[in-house]
DNA sequence: ATAGTTTATGAATATATGATCATATAGGGG
DNA sequence: CCCCTATATGATCATATATTCATAAACTAT
């Protein structure tokens, strides 16, 4: 019995042999993509983008960054929760209240560039140079 | 009647007055945030992940993106389309094969960005240093 | 035109996700 | 003890997403 390494994708044959043999060698491994597409998972979110921007800038209170926000102190919550469980963000609590930190300069690393680009971006949208 | 511009969401009274009115001035504005969200979006899913970091490298077709990946032509091809839709890559077309370029430096950055630290993290698991 | 190859896409499905609501937990002050 | 405040969380729901399957579309060659 034949044994295949891997199911041919289109027709009986690879398509450009070269072009796969070059790359196959060089893959990311899993652990690597996985824990890169979590890291951008953490990035992918309007609240969780707003919430990181605020904590990168002072240490916030639940209640103050639902204010914020404009958000319900729920839903904040949650989002600390989820950013809590991948130790992106940190929380110290005194008394009531508990004040979250940022604790992941990568992924404060990750948002400052892309807000800067954003940013960019949309500045120059004002500039009608053309096309 | 009382006009409130938003709603306290702690109790009666906003719990940090200074804090809430120090950072309300500087908030992303929600097309900044949209677009950014939008970004780190294509870059939450592992096969988009692979595919990008591949087409990085060189051009390639959709069929050898999926030898590649070891994944169905359909489904690299609908990852593609997101991709394409945001301009995040491009399509060549030359006969019956179509070769995608990344065609967002932007993107690239923040995934090259991405990928160097969680190479280093993963190296980094090796050694036994401590906590 | 017919057959074959590569890519694109619509429909369906299973899973993931983000917000809300109600409620629990933790601490402070009486 | 009870009441109040701030935060955390489980359940639910609506929506988004990633893949699969079947098929269409684009193109080549005979």
């Amino acid at each position: 019995m034949a044994i295949h390494l891997h199911e041919d994708r289109c027709g009986e044959s690879v398509v450009h042999q070269e072009a796969v043999a070059e790359c196959l060698p060089s893959q990311l491994n899993d652990q690597v993509v996985e824990s890169l597409s979590e890291s951008f998972k953490a990035l992918a979110d309007p609240t969780r983008i707003r919430i990181l921007y605020n904590l990168s800038k002072r240490e916030l209170c639940v209640c103050d960054l639902a204010e914020i926000l404009g958000m319900t102190q729920s839903a904040v919550s949650h989002q600390l929760r989820y950013l809590r469980t991948l130790r992106i963000v940190k929380g110290r609590r005194e008394g009531n209240t508990v004040y979250y930190t940022c604790d992941d300069a990568h992924i404060i690393g990750l948002l400052q560039m892309g807000v800067d680009h954003a940013m960019h971006v949309e500045r120059d949208k004002g500039n009608v140079h053309d096309s």
